[in-house]
DNA sequence: CGAACTTACATGCACGTGCATTGGATGTCA
DNA sequence: TGACATCCAATGCACGTGCATGTAAGTTCG
C-alpha cells in the first residue's frame, strides 16, 4: 500500500530532519561562541588543513565545492570572510589563471585545531 | 584511540548532511517548480491538515513550533506567506485572545493534496 | 484591585544562502 | 589568427532564517 510506503520513508525523512537539525545547530552556536567560526567556515578549514598535512594546507576553490554542500557563491564569501579573518590566503594559480589556490595560514590552522575538538566533542555526543 | 571515534562519528555525520542536502534541495526545488510551495510552508500544511483530517485543519501556532524545526519568528512569517496565499487562515483564539487558530481553507487543503505525491515521490527516491 | 511577571505572536535587523549575471582567462575550431 | 563556447570566481539581488525586541493578553500574588 502507498500509504504505509509513504509513512515509512517520512519517518526516516523525519528523523534525518531531527538529527541535522540538532546538530548543525549546536556545531554554529559552540563553534560560533567558543572559536568564532561559522560551521561552514569551520569546513573550509577542515578540508584545507587534510588537504595537506603537516605544511600549509592548500586546495583550488573547485576542489572545495566538489566536496562541500555548499554553492559556487556562498563558498566564495565563506572563503572572503576567513580570507578577512587572516585564516586563509587567495593565490591565483600560475598555470591557470582563472583558478585560485586557498591556502592556511599559521593563523588558520592554530584556530582550525582549537576549534577541532568542540566539532568533535559535539559529534560524539550526537553520534557515539 | 580518540582518532578513530572521531573519524567514525564524523563519517556519520558527513553522511547525515548529504542526505539531508540532497533530500531537502529537491524536495525545495520540486515543491517550489509544481506547486509554488516552499519545504517550510510544505511542512505546515501537511501538519495542518492531519490535525483535523477531513474537516478543515486547525492548530495553534504553539503546536506547529513544537513539531517542527522552525523557529517562532520564522514560522510566524511562513504562515503570514500562506496566508497571503489564501491557503491558510488565522483566527485569535477566543479563550485566549494572545492566540492563533489556523485553518486550512479549502485551496490550501487542495494545494496540499496536489503537492504531497510530489513529495512523497521524492522521499520514497532518497529512502526507499 | 494593581504591579510584576509570563506567554503568544509580530517585526526590525543582520546575516548566510542560492540564482543569475558579469568579467576575465582558457580552449576549440575553421 | 579570429570568433565562439566554456570555465572560474566575484557580485547584485531576493529571500528565508534566527535573535532581539515590541506589543498585547493572560497570570500571579500581595
Amino acid at each position: 500500500m502507498e500509504a504505509v510506503v509513504g509513512e515509512d520513508v517520512c519517518a526516516k525523512w523525519s528523523e534525518t530532519l531531527r538529527v541535522y537539525h540538532n546538530t548543525s545547530c549546536e556545531l554554529e552556536n559552540e563553534l560560533q561562541d567558543g572559536h568564532d567560526l561559522g560551521l561552514s567556515e569551520f569546513e573550509v578549514l577542515k578540508i584545507l588543513s587534510r588537504s595537506c598535512k603537516g605544511a600549509g594546507g592548500k586546495a583550488k576553490m573547485k576542489e572545495l565545492e566538489a566536496e562541500m554542500y555548499l554553492s559556487q557563491s556562498a563558498l566564495s564569501r565563506t572563503v572572503t570572510r576567513l580570507e578577512k579573518d587572516g585564516l586563509v590566503t587567495r593565490a591565483t594559480c600560475d598555470f591557470d589563471r582563472r583558478a585560485n589556490f586557498l591556502m592556511l595560514t599559521p593563523a588558520g590552522r592554530e584556530r582550525y585545531e582549537a576549534a577541532a575538538p568542540t566539532y568533535r566533542a559535539v559529534l560524539v555526543r550526537h553520534f557515539a
